[in-house]
DNA sequence: CGCGCCTAATTGGTAGGACCAAATTGGACA
DNA sequence: TGTCCAATTTGGTCCTACCAATTAGGCGCG
């Protein structure tokens, strides 16, 4: 019947509570820079009455803030921490800070995927199975069909990643990459115009990294993804300075 | 007199609240696998019940771990994700577990934070100002000098990592590195009989590196890193594996 | 006038109770 | 057997109260 959810793509806003939204204004009060290092937050009292809120919700929100160690709570106060010392997850907030995301922390950003897709290459290619060299192949030739919807090719790349990861088995990695893709992905998608690659490039990956998959040289398609990257970061790059 | 606190390296422990205790119970638990992914945690008043804790310290609790992208919570219930959804910090968890780290995942840490320092040598090294260069080949100087005692080695190897880090001037990577080093280092400090690598591997690395500063070659530096690793992550998976 | 000490106010930590809205569950009904 | 509705469960929020640790302020002493 109608029951269009077994894998439903629909993706519930994250639920909204009022804990949420108060640790949300804060943090990125907090990232903005309106309190100096060390300086004391205002009390949860003062919070509460700031926020129209309950205690309880301000003090969730500010245990939420502390787990991203952008402050410290302590008896007596809470404390703002260093944001070059706190966690991964503030970067998503950083980056969806100004009307448009910041160049520079994008670009940083898309080196990091790099750094870490070319890692994931040569953990895997080298350790391959038969039946995972042909899983992978296939799935680049796949890829190199619908080579002119790059719409739809995305989600192919990605899943690619994905297996050689699985491959790699490196859970430190893993969790990275899924952390990144947490901040990062869903908040690059709004880029308009978005920067599409040209199909030769395309192809060239594609192509590269099939010849490194057959071979079993790790260090080819890692090659191949880096060429790949930079041509990326040079879109991006451009898409972000036009304005 | 007496105050040996001008940079006090006493960690006062993380200040254990009630609902901190029960978010590292419950997080262990899950980590685990004493639940399976998408089954239903106990609501909240029972788990209150079960910890003879307020359904306020539970909830904060939960809310900690929703954090760590373990749990879901949502009317009608909070429900457990797959632990390869989760967020980094739970790496750290999962390496005090049991009664000693498990050895894989300290091997696989080992590799990322090799891929991290080769990250951050390649982007810093060709980029270095003249102060730069002198700063850093002081710092390897001063390695150099008291090579015998890794002890005091290792906080200025530390150093020096960071230096490189604030030139290659990556913030995602910056972060990166402090939620595995707030993971990984603090848990393996206790490891025992604590492996030390050879003087002899120690100088080449250092050697390694200083050749590659002068040079400015980012190259020579990370394959002086890859090796240092290398020999590092045999040391460990030797002291891991004997009992 | 300045320093140190002691007290009072502030602040976070926790408990318990109450109410709402959404989700789940279970049973009645077709 | 399948469907739909109602009672129950569950999370979200608010309020009040009390404790312990920290902080801040004022007092007194040198």
């Amino acid at each position: 019947m109608s029951r269009m959810n077994s894998i439903s793509p629909i993706k519930v806003p994250p639920l909204m509570t009022r804990s949420h939204e108060i640790a949300s204004v804060l943090r990125d009060e907090i990232l903005r820079g309106q309190f100096r290092p060390s300086e004391r937050l205002p009390s949860e009292r003062d919070l509460a009455v700031r926020f129209g809120a309950s205690r309880g919700a301000v003090r969730e929100a500010l245990s939420q803030i502390e787990q991203l160690r952008l402050i410290d709570i302590q008896p007596g106060g809470a404390r703002i921490k260093e944001v070059n010392d706190a966690s991964i997850a503030v970067l998503g907030p950083l980056l969806g800070m100004g009307s448009k995301p910041n160049a520079d922390l994008v670009d940083q950003f898309l080196d990091t995927f790099s750094a870490l897709a070319r890692f994931t290459a040569t953990r895997a290619i080298p350790k391959l199975s038969e039946a995972q060299r042909t899983d992978l192949l296939a799935q680049l030739d796949s890829m190199a069909h619908d080579m002119d919807s790059v719409e739809s090719l995305q989600p192919k790349m990605r899943a690619f990643l994905m297996t050689l990861g699985g491959i790699a088995d490196n859970l430190v990695v893993r969790l990275i990459s899924n952390d990144l893709q947490a901040q990062f992905v869903e908040r690059m998608l709004q880029l308009h115009p978005r920067p599409s690659l040209k199909p030769e490039l395309l192809r060239e990956l594609v192509s590269g990294m099939r010849l490194g998959v057959e071979n079993g040289d790790g260090d080819a398609v890692a090659y191949a993804l880096d060429v790949h990257f930079l041509s990326m970061r040079a879109l991006v790059a451009q898409a972000l300075a036009s304005d």
